[in-house]
DNA sequence: TCCGATCTACGAAACATTTCGTTGACATCT
DNA sequence: AGATGTCAACGAAATGTTTCGTAGATCGGA
C-alpha cells in the first residue's frame, strides 16, 4: 500500500495515487457534472465504456479509500465528488508522463502534442 | 486479447499496443542503447529500478510477442531492438493521455506541461 | 571431459485492476 | 403489510502486469 494521508488525516493535500484507466473515466464525469450519485457516473460512462452499475460503485468505493473521490451520505443516494481539480490531476499526469517517457524534456512532449492534435486534425 | 498484426503477419504497421510502465523503462533504454542482450538492458535499469536478469528476459519476450520489440537471434545473446522509434511511440503516448485525460484539449495538456516543468526546475 | 558461467525458456506466484453476482437495507406505491 | 425498485456493501472471478525460481542448452577454460 502507499496512502499519504491514511484514511482520517487531514495533513497538507500533496500526492494522491495516480488514477488508474478507468478511475480516470469516472473523475471526468466527475469534473464535468460536480457531485454525482452511482447511478449518474454510471449513465454517464454508457457512451464512452459500457461500465455497468456495481462497477461503478466498486471503482468509486475503492477511490474513496485511495483519497481520489470525497463521499457526501447524507441521501440514501450517496454524491461522490472528486477531491483533485483537473487541472492539478493533468499536471500530475503530463508530469509522470515526461518523466516516464521523455526523460524530462518538457519540449519535446509539446512538441508530441502539437504533433499529435494535427494528426487527429487530419482524420 | 488485442492483437493488430497476428503474430507472423506482415501488414501495415499501424498500431502497436501502448507500453506498460514496466515495458517503457526498457523501451527507453533500447532508445538510448541501440540494440541490446537481456543482460546490457539489466544493467541500464539497475539504477532506475531493481529490475532482476529474468525478469527483464520475461518482458522482452512479452514485449517480442506484442511486436514491441524485434529479437535477433543470430548470436547465443540474443539481440533486441525497439520496433517503434522514440518518437513515434511518445506522440502516441501523448495522444492516448489527450484522449483519456483532457478530452481532445492539446492547448491544456500542453500549458500543463509547461506548468509541470516549472514545478520540477522549482524544486 | 568436467566444471562453472551464461544464456533462453517456461511456469507460477504476487500483485493490481476491472467486472459483476448476490445480499440485505431502505424507500415508495398500492 | 406486501410487492417492487433502488441503493450500498461485499466478495469473488476474470484479466492484466510484474517478479522470480528452476530447468535445460551452450560455451569456454582447466
Amino acid at each position: 500500500m502507499n496512502r499519504r494521508t491514511p484514511k482520517g488525516d487531514n495533513m497538507a493535500r500533496l500526492e494522491l495515487p495516480r488514477p488508474t484507466e478507468a478511475e480516470l473515466a469516472i473523475l471526468r464525469v466527475l469534473w464535468d457534472r460536480g457531485p454525482s450519485t452511482v447511478r449518474e457516473v454510471t449513465e454517464a460512462l454508457q457512451d464512452a465504456r459500457g461500465t455497468g452499475y456495481t462497477t461503478a460503485l466498486k471503482l468509486l468505493q475503492i477511490m474513496t479509500e485511495k483519497g481520489l473521490v470525497q463521499r457526501d451520505e447524507t441521501s440514501r443516494a450517496h454524491a461522490y465528488e472528486a477531491v483533485a481539480s483537473a487541472e492539478t490531476t493533468q499536471r500530475q499526469l503530463v508530469s509522470d508522463l515526461l518523466d516516464r517517457a521523455f526523460g524530462g524534456s518538457a519540449r519535446q512532449l509539446v512538441l508530441q502534442a502539437l504533433s499529435a492534435k494535427r494528426a487527429s486534425r487530419d482524420e
